[in-house]
DNA sequence: ATGAAAGCGCTAACAT
DNA sequence: ATGTTAGCGCTTTCAT
């Protein structure tokens, strides 16, 4: 379970290739405007290959007064899939750039966001939803060069526009009159507000009365009581926060005997693994985190290198409605 | 942005307080078997408090030759919730010991798993399953000191009980030609094993034949074939490799006229958010890992600390049965 | 009871 | 073209 294992430090690279540790670290870290000739830099590399020599990253950072991590802070929210493909994703494009990326989940229980910064020397600290200030302040000192998103509206990229697309749907379906199904789940509160208003914006220019909202909790009783809400309302469309939420909206439907999607349509969001084998299969959005991650970490990389922000980001790409028999 | 944002460090703290930076390194750490005075102890307390000092942990951890960091290496599975309860509780158990989580998804397009080990400087490793000798071998060398789970079987835990508790629900139901729904995603494949093996013993210890088994996509079409087949066999109830797999083994009875639990029984694994509100709700074992987390730390605090391991392993603590009516 | 000083492994001026 | 030399911020003997 633990070995001492004595670690190959740049000193005996240097020592067995023959040349000094500052000639290693340059090979090593390519430095431009350093002209070593061929024969050194092929030695050097050989023999930190041979010795297996890695790089003591607490050491480099410290030196350097930079390291080359970002830390992820990700929501204690069941969002699954979309979070890790999030990941995966920006991971990768940032692993382009020479750096690594490690997430904290976020929890009370667990070490603040700040302490666990400082503690890995993170240089860049992202999220899925802007800091508030005073977390922002708490990071900065404890040695983020770059936070992202900010609360500023304009340098953060675009929401996506999955209550819009949810809404447009029902609308050119023929609905006229939208519910809109909030999770009862209260760790969700912070991402409902987007969702809805996509909703509410399509509904007015559409010029049809705002949706109408209501709770759904996963059980087939807070759903079908938000079933009658609707019903008494008039609303044959409804969209909901997530596909959990739709599956619960279907069952309460269900209860109430009506059939979807000819009394009651219903959307989702997410496409999760089971949507296709609901009963009636699922219509969802499906976001694909692909093209925020990549341009999330294009501006990580851009603010560490002070290099002006890349090009707007290309709207709403990677956002598309997955129609099956619910609408 | 970025902010320059000059850190407080030890040197200001002792200057402000007045003494020097070795005082403040043993105050702040509370060295045992030093004996400085209660004064200058909340004097450099409140010094600290007041000036926000945060240790820079990059430092620290190279003059201490070990930092606090522990690195947890997820695979990139759509394990959701699971996974977040197990992180969120192992991070919690480690911070009580001062020690801070971070987290790495193991995917191939990012940083390898050792790469990320030697650039957070992280002293231990942990995962789900245990790491292949190469890759020990290659975190030894990256610094790791403790590395778990190690393939050595007595050391990690015991495997939780899921496919026995389907399985022997089951049986206890009367049923006596189990099926057994594999998942089709092959990301599956190396968990899939375990489950249908608990399955297979409990229906021999039952003196039944053993379970029949079949592939299951997320589709209503492979579902129903999987059915036709157990329908030949008579198979009357089916264990399925997780929820998703259970919720389209549903789709697919549906699909075939055949009424679940009466003419079909299934149990699915994991009570993912929607079982609950499926047609019809659906039985499922839950396993909480919070007791798998707690012993992890355990033994990470153990292994870090020379201590000796804490006792044996509580079983099957944390999985049960919840029964809906899809059984 | 507290301070001085020597590093930890590496990078980056500055020399040569 | 490569080596020398200071540190980075902290911990930790060893003195005092």
């Amino acid at each position: 379970m633990t070995r001492p294992a004595k670690r190959t430090t740049s000193a005996d690279v240097a020592r067995e290739a023959g040349v000094s540790r500052a000639t290693v670290s340059y090979v090593l870290n390519n430095r431009p405007g350093q002209s070593i000739p061929e024969a050194t830099r092929r030695r050097i590399l050989e023999v930190a290959e041979r010795l297996e020599y890695r790089p003591h990253g607490t050491a480099r950072s410290l030196a350097a007064g930079r390291s080359d991590i970002v830390l992820l802070s990700v929501p204690d929210l069941p969002i699954g899939a979309s979070i890790s493909r999030f990941t995966e994703e920006l991971a990768a494009a940032l692993a382009e750039n020479g750096l690594a990326l490690v997430t904290h989940l976020a929890s009370a229980r667990g070490r603040p966001l700040p302490d666990v910064c400082a503690t890995v020397g993170a240089t860049a600290v992202t999220g899925f939803t802007p800091f508030p200030a005073e977390t922002v302040r708490a990071l900065q000192r404890a040695g983020a060069e770059v936070i992202l998103p900010l609360t500023a509206p304009d340098e953060t990229e675009p929401m996506l526009p999955v209550g819009r697309l949810q809404a447009d749907h029902l609308i050119s379906r023929g609905h006229r009159r939208l519910g809109y199904a909030l999770p009862a789940h209260p760790r969700f509160t912070a991402m409902t507000g987007e969702r809805l208003h996509g909703v509410e914006r399509s509904c007015a220019t559409a010029g049809l009365p705002a949706p109408v909202t209501a709770t759904v909790g996963l059980d087939p009783e807070s759903a079908a009581s938000a079933v009658d809400l609707w019903t008494a309302a008039q609303v044959t469309g409804v969209c909901a926060f997530n596909d959990e939420t739709a599956v619960a909206v279907l069952a309460g439907a269900r209860a109430r005997g009506l059939t979807v999607p000819t009394d009651l349509a219903v959307i989702g969001v997410d496409d999760i693994p089971v949507a296709p084998v609901v009963t009636p299969p699922l219509t969802t959005v499906r976001f694909d985190l692909h093209a925020v991650a990549r341009r999330r970490a294009e501006l990580i990389v851009a603010g560490l290198t002070g290099s002006p922000a890349p090009p707007a980001p290309t709207a709403a790409a990677g956002t598309e409605l997955v129609t099956r028999s619910s609408t």
